[in-house]
DNA sequence: GTGCTACCTGG
DNA sequence: CAGGTAGCA
């Protein structure tokens, strides 16, 4: 378990069907909610259920004989508002736009991980979860979110979590107070990123109707926001599912899986990546990301 | 434009 | 060293 733990035992609303067809298996599932696009979410062992959270939503799921249920903790929460979250509808539309039939490479991580799925996450919280992920592993960006939370964000009644803060609250923190979150050096970024929204509130929602070039450039203009980090906030945080975020863990996977590229820098390769996997690459990134990750 | 290096913190 | 970025040769 991990050091911040879900406090006392909750107890849960009625369970529900949400999806009659099957559709997750219990490591996709996993991978969908703990594998590096979100960092609130965790493993109830007592109701043997994820509980986790966005904005100010909060479910338990589960896999109950192959069908996914879910358990609504905060009461404004719909059975829509949690399959738009989970962007189940999307998967199967950019599996058909990846090239599985001409990559061998591809087509083994399908058989894996078709059922793996991008979230539809907020891009406020998205953009805070990645300024803060640099050099850093999911257990810690996961305990810096935690502790955002509970210290500048507000308690959700009735749930172990409490929401983020949002940018606005963010600008009268100082950075003082935000590396007591242990967030080092990135809480200079965060407080830059927060003066710079709190002088552009409309930022954020521009970005949706940018190209892909155009917004990613745009979110580089924010303090501690760079190429990678871009990528994420464009495929996690908007649904441009063309963006192609290449990590540590994605560079040497694509070295290894295509020895061509050994001599490239991750720039380079996020061009690579969108010529050769094309308008769904980050499904296909996610894929590789998996795969590295459970292969550890 | 490309290629280093320092930067906080903790598993 | 770890799911990078910013600042400078």
């Amino acid at each position: 378990m991990e050091k911040f733990s879900l406090g006392n035992a909750v107890s849960l609303p009625a369970w529900e069907t949400l999806c009659p067809e099957p559709f997750f298996t219990g490591e996709t599932l996993k991978e969908t909610l703990i594998g590096g696009q979100a960092f609130r979410w965790f493993w109830d062992c007592t109701n043997e259920c994820w509980i986790g959270g966005w904005a100010s939503h909060v479910v338990a799921l589960r896999l109950n004989d192959q069908r996914l249920e879910s358990a609504r903790l905060t009461s404004q929460t719909t059975p829509d508002d949690i399959l738009h979250y989970l962007g189940i509808d999307r998967v199967q539309p950019w599996i058909d736009q990846l090239p599985c039939n001409a990559d061998p490479v591809l087509e083994s991580l399908r058989q894996r991980w078709s059922s793996l799925s991008l979230l539809r996450q907020p891009a406020e919280e998205t953009l805070l979860a990645f300024i803060c992920s640099s050099n850093k592993q999911i257990l810690q960006i996961r305990t810096m979110l935690h502790n955002l939370s509970i210290r500048f964000g507000t308690k959700i009644p009735g749930t172990p979590l409490s929401t983020l803060p949002d940018w606005k609250s963010l600008a009268n923190v100082s950075e003082a107070d935000l590396r007591a979150c242990a967030l080092g050096y990135r809480a200079a970024h965060i407080a830059g990123t927060a003066a710079f929204l709190r002088e552009s509130p409309d930022f954020l929602r521009t970005i949706n109707q940018l190209p892909l070039a155009d917004a990613s450039d745009a979110l580089q203009r924010l303090p501690g926001v760079g190429p990678k980090v871009a990528d994420c906030l464009l495929l996690f945080g908007y649904g441009f599912a063309e963006a192609f975020p290449v990590d540590t863990w994605i560079e040497k996977i694509l070295k290894e899986k295509y020895p061509d590229l050994a001599k490239w820098n991750r720039v380079q390769l996020a061009t690579f990546a969108r010529i050769h996997f094309g308008k769904a690459g980050g499904l296909a990134q996610q894929w590789m990301f998996a795969e590295a990750r459970t292969n550890k």
